[in-house]
DNA sequence: CGACCACCTGAGGAACCGCTGAGCAGTCCT
DNA sequence: AGGACTGCTCAGCGGTTCCTCAGGTGGTCG
């Protein structure tokens, strides 16, 4: 699965391009919008990401070229605010779908596998660990037979350390990951939403699934607890 | 089975191309009405969906062309407005069906549908999801063994559900699949009709078929409930 | 042993989201 | 013309979710 990023601050680009591969595409980035273009029609991607402001060319010029030339891979436009005016152009220019900045790469990531999975290959993904299941596209939750009710947030954040089992996270990782990428408030915020979960599937089932690394951060146990 | 839609609005196409990939069907796109003739004539197609108004060549003399030339593949023509005028001129051209802008996925997949199922080869299709029963052609319904009525708006969404069974389906996504492609009012719409479906047949059976994923959509349960 | 630091916990407020009932316009049927 | 039905809008409500904050707990190190 290849994916092609059209982002012109580099620190964001950097980060899409390290989260993106964190999931198993392969990334490739353009910084400008002639690029992008460029890279477009020279190579075949599964899914392009398309910022709109782009030095050279914006991002709905380069969209609208690569329909004209009959170039239909799924496109997912990064659109600045939540003024309407972007998204209706955004699908006006032959965008498949869009999403507001700032965003955090769970949902960027699961724009981008319902834009694959339209493409029809994307066999359905289970992230399991354990005695621990999850079906990320019917937002289902499973501790052994019993189903788990979570939050959107937790959801997330569950999913992260489901892709990332068995290793140590950092708060920050987890922060970059699961909010926005701008968020700036309490690093807290972490520890509250761990300890919801610990709630949720470790407490009524008296195991442990995600350990404390002490100064570290968190760990999931690749076996579920 | 093979579509080729002509179509010269970069959104409506990539909309269409979108939706009827998501219906199964293998989606080829034609922007301008020479292009259109020359693919129509290149390969073989199952249904084709044609503008009338385009750039070049009109959807007339496309439709003209190709039975000129002998080739009777169905033609779903897409008229502007409700000008009897247009539907007229587009059976007389040698159209087999028409639909007037703006309409809605489903009731464009329905027609298409309807024409392949005239050309001979597609079986009768029955939704079903548990207890619950649809058949999109006679557009009946039934909870276990009681026909329930529904209006047509409904009916749309409820098959759109049906089709999506299983999966958290986004309030956008019904809102692009079942109403017209240019709907722009309050979103809110959705949790009406939701509503209007669960008082239909889910209050008096007394099982929950739709469950609110708070912050995602909607999700019919695979089993019906 | 005591101080510090990282993490945990409970409470609470604000924002958000979905649900609901009322109401209105348009259409179809009688 | 009148009535039933459908499709849609709107505003208010109530619960959920998100986040902050202040204090508690336990490990670690001087």
């Amino acid at each position: 699965m290849r994916v092609l990023v059209v982002e012109d601050e580099k620190r964001l680009a950097a980060g899409l391009k390290k989260g993106l591969e964190a999931e198993g595409l392969a990334v490739d980035i353009a910084l400008n919008g002639t690029d992008g273009l460029w890279m477009a029609t020279e190579n075949p991607y599964d899914v392009i990401v398309l910022d709109i402001m782009l030095p050279g060319m914006s991002g709905f010029k380069v969209c609208a070229a690569l329909r004209e030339a009959g170039n239909w891979t799924p496109i997912l436009m990064l659109t600045a605010k939540s003024g309407e005016l972007d998204e209706a152009e955004a699908l006006d220019t032959g965008a498949d779908d869009y999403l507001t900045k700032p965003f955090s790469y769970v949902v960027l990531v699961a724009h981008i596998r319902a834009l694959l999975r339209r493409g029809g290959r994307e066999r359905p993904t289970v992230l399991q660990a354990g005695d621990l299941r999850m079906d990320p596209a019917s937002r289902q939750t499973w501790r052994g037979e019993t189903e788990i009710n979570l939050t959107p947030r937790e959801l997330a954040m569950l999913e992260f350390f489901l892709r990332r089992r068995g290793e140590v996270v950092s708060k920050r990782e987890i922060l970059d990951h699961v909010w926005d990428y701008d968020f700036e408030g309490d690093p807290n915020i972490v520890e509250v939403y761990v300890r919801g979960l610990r709630n949720k599937f470790d407490r009524p089932f008296d195991r442990e699934a995600i350990e404390t690394i002490r100064g570290s951060g968190y760990r999931l146990a690749a076996d579920g607890g």
